[in-house]
RNA sequence: GUGAGUGUAGCUCAGUCGGCAGAGCACCAGGUUGUGGCCCUGGGGGUCGUGGGUUCAAGUCCCAUCACUCACCCCA
């Protein structure tokens, strides 16, 4: 048979119950922060992605879906959902009605890596960007924002990294004076490495290998390297974080996957997701806007790994599903067809309602009905059409009422309105 | 792209030295001619991932291949 494809995966109920909590609980709590809902296509030009992403990361490199479009237009399947937003947000003018624009959004994302714990080639995000504001004062309110997510969630054990990856004024003496140190000791980095140095040296002070990391130890830090405005920014993000009581980690070694980020950058982990540890992770991308052909406005986002949330939440939380309020029992093809009337117009008057047509035994049904947790189970057999009643058992209690058809719906919310869910 | 591990019933897994394909759970039926759970009895369900090879004989040994898992890489 026909398989799904590698690295892609079904998400099945009980699951999609934890994802609907989660997505739930983003929407009404980014929501009072003032964010509203864009959904951006899942399918963007090529072109967008090379030019923010940046042309020699690894999602550019060797991780996109992209195939022809119609002439000479390359497609590309959204490998994050950042560059959409600006791209929607400057085609859309949307700068010129309110100079602060906050948006969130919530969908999949696609990456040909190699798929293993909490990585999949269709993955999830929930996004936040805020344009229009380069004050320190939305950095912390932002990753407030997100820890408070996380506490919602009940979702423990999390860790705040921060860093300042300074800004085009300050950040190429700090990578100059890094590679320099680097390309002194070639001999000690890994293969990876030595290939990063050219790239982006800054991406060696998170390699993990004990060689690299000793041939770093004594590496400059983007720190000491912030001009006056961007040190000014990195402090007040800090203190305003501390009035928040929102306790992080400064990790001058925290750096981004993607060219665009300055200053402000910013990671979650968790140790209990094996190696990929990275929940959420953002920062700031003063310049992307423009780079991308629009007015120059400040931005900072951030992107949550719902499928690495799933896995946290869903250890937590009970996945007991509630059963139907009402489970249909009918013997006879007469009490099928009435059944399934009244199946439909309790379902409608808002009670959960399952009846079963496979003309089985009662015990056979009563089984299922059990099985699947109904709180009721409504009888309807020859007996009953001909009194044009049925049996109503509480299946916790096993208590029975014989109730009136015609009084079936308002009868049957007197008795299940005082059973608990 | 690289490395390691694992593929046997719907699920979790046994399967000894190469000798009839198994268990638990789940599902179905019966144990009460109209009443679930607990218990008892019975039943259905298999391309042993796939293809080749060795052998009288392969789930078991060999080769290849695919898939999954974890890790590297990268990132959310």
């Amino acid at each position: 048979m026909i398989q799904l494809v590698r690295g892609f995966k079904d998400i099945l109920p009980p699951e999609t119950s934890v994802w609907q909590h989660v997505e739930n609980t983003a929407r009404q709590h980014f929501e009072n922060f003032g964010f509203r809902e864009m959904r951006p296509p899942v399918l963007e030009q090529a072109a967008l992605f090379q030019r923010s992403i940046g042309e020699n990361t690894d999602i550019v490199e060797k991780e996109m879906y992209t195939f022809a479009g119609s002439k000479d237009t390359m497609l590309t399947l959204r490998p994050e959902a950042t560059a959409s937003v600006v791209r929607a947000y400057i085609q859309h003018k949307l700068y010129a009605s309110d100079p602060v624009c906050k948006f969130y959004t919530i969908g999949p994302m696609f990456r040909k890596e190699r798929p293993q714990k909490g990585r999949y080639r269709q993955f999830h995000q929930i996004n936040a960007e805020v344009f229009g504001v380069d004050s320190p004062y939305m950095d912390a309110q932002l990753i407030f924002m997100l820890m408070r997510y996380f506490e919602r969630l009940s979702i423990t054990g999390l860790r705040a990294h921060l860093n300042s990856l300074g800004c085009p004024d300050c950040r190429p003496a700090f990578r100059y004076s890094l590679s320099e140190l680097l390309s002194a000791r070639t001999e000690k980095l890994c293969e990876d490495c030595v290939r990063r140095l050219d790239k982006n040296p800054m991406r060696v002070l998170d390699c993990k290998k004990d060689s690299c990391r000793d041939a770093a130890a004594d590496a400059p830090s983007m720190l000491d390297f912030l001009c006056e405005n961007c040190a000014w920014h990195f402090n007040a993000v800090k203190s305003a974080l501390d009035g928040m009581n929102i306790s992080y980690e400064i990790d001058p070694r925290l750096v981004r996957g993607l060219d665009y980020y300055t200053r402000t950058a910013f990671e979650i982990q968790t140790d209990e997701l094996g190696a990929q540890n990275a929940v959420a992770g953002g920062g700031r991308y003063d310049n992307l806007v423009e780079m991308l052909g629009g007015p120059s406005q400040p931005a900072i986002g951030f992107a949550v790994g719902v499928d690495r949330l799933i896995e946290l939440v869903g250890s937590k939380m009970s996945f007991s599903e509630p059963g139907p309020d009402v489970f249909f029992v009918p013997m006879g093809e007469a009490a099928m067809e009435m059944s399934a009337l009244w199946a439909c117009r309790l379902a409608d008057a808002g009670a959960r309602t399952e009846a079963d047509f496979s003309g089985r035994s009662l015990k056979a049904l009563m089984r299922r009905a059990d099985r699947m947790k109904a709180k009721n189970v409504l009888i309807v057999g020859d007996r009953e059409i001909e009194e044009n009643a049925a049996v109503l058992r509480n299946m916790k209690t096993s208590g029975q009422v014989e109730i009136p058809m015609d009084r079936l719906v308002e009868t049957v919310f007197e008795n299940i309105s005082g059973q608990e869910t």
